[in-house]
DNA sequence: GCCAACGTTGGC
DNA sequence: GCCAACGTTGGC
C-alpha cells in the first residue's frame, strides 16, 4: 500500500465538501498536470490512503485522512466543453486527463500545519516541503505518514 | 495582492 | 531543440 498527499483550495474544495457527498465519495478532478496524472494513472491502487491538504488559505497544512476506491479513469470534465477544466486534445477514445475516486476516512483532531511541518526536524526531506514544490499530488513515505498521522491524531 | 518558482506554449 | 513569453500555483 502506498501512501500520498491531496492538495485542495477550501474554498473550491475542502475536506468538508468531501464528507457531504454522496457516501462521502468523489472523483478528484480538474488535475492538468502530467506529473500529478501519472501519479493517479500510474501509481495510484484502491486502499491507497491519502492525506487531505488544504491549500493556498489561511492556514495551509493536513486536515484529514482519505483512502482510494477507485482507480484511474478518464476525466471527463475534460471533454466537457462547458467545464474550465476542457481539453480539446483529449478525447474518450484517447484520453489525455486521468482521475480517481477517493473517500473520506476521518478528520485529524488537530491541523497539522505547513509551518508545524517546516519546523520539524523529522519532516526535513519531505517533498512537500522542498523549495518551489508546487505539485498537487505526492508521495508520502511511510515513516512521515506514521509520524503525521499521530500528530494529527 | 504580491511574487518566486515552475510548467507549458509556440515561434524560430 | 532552444528559449522567451505567458499562465498557474500557493505561501506569505
Amino acid at each position: 500500500m502506498n501512501y500520498w498527499l491531496m492538495k485542495s483550495e477550501p474554498d473550491v474544495f475542502g475536506i468538508d465538501h468531501l464528507m457531504q457527498c454522496e457516501n462521502q465519495t468523489d472523483s478528484w478532478d480538474g488535475i492538468r498536470n502530467y506529473q500529478a496524472r501519472n501519479f493517479m494513472r500510474d501509481d495510484m491502487k484502491i486502499g491507497d490512503q491519502i492525506f487531505f491538504y488544504h491549500s493556498n488559505c489561511k492556514e495551509p497544512g493536513i486536515v484529514g485522512i482519505m483512502q482510494v476506491v477507485k482507480e484511474s479513469y478518464c476525466d471527463h470534465t475534460a471533454l466537457n466543453k462547458k467545464s474550465k477544466y476542457y481539453d480539446a486534445k483529449s478525447t474518450k477514445d484517447n484520453p489525455r486527463w486521468f482521475m480517481v475516486d477517493v473517500k473520506f476516512l476521518r478528520k485529524f483532531k488537530h491541523l497539522v500545519t505547513l509551518k508545524q511541518m517546516r519546523s520539524d526536524a523529522v519532516l526535513s526531506d519531505m517533498q512537500l516541503l522542498q523549495k518551489g514544490n508546487r505539485l498537487s499530488i505526492l508521495p508520502i513515505a511511510k515513516k512521515h505518514w506514521t509520524y503525521i498521522k499521530n500528530i494529527g491524531a
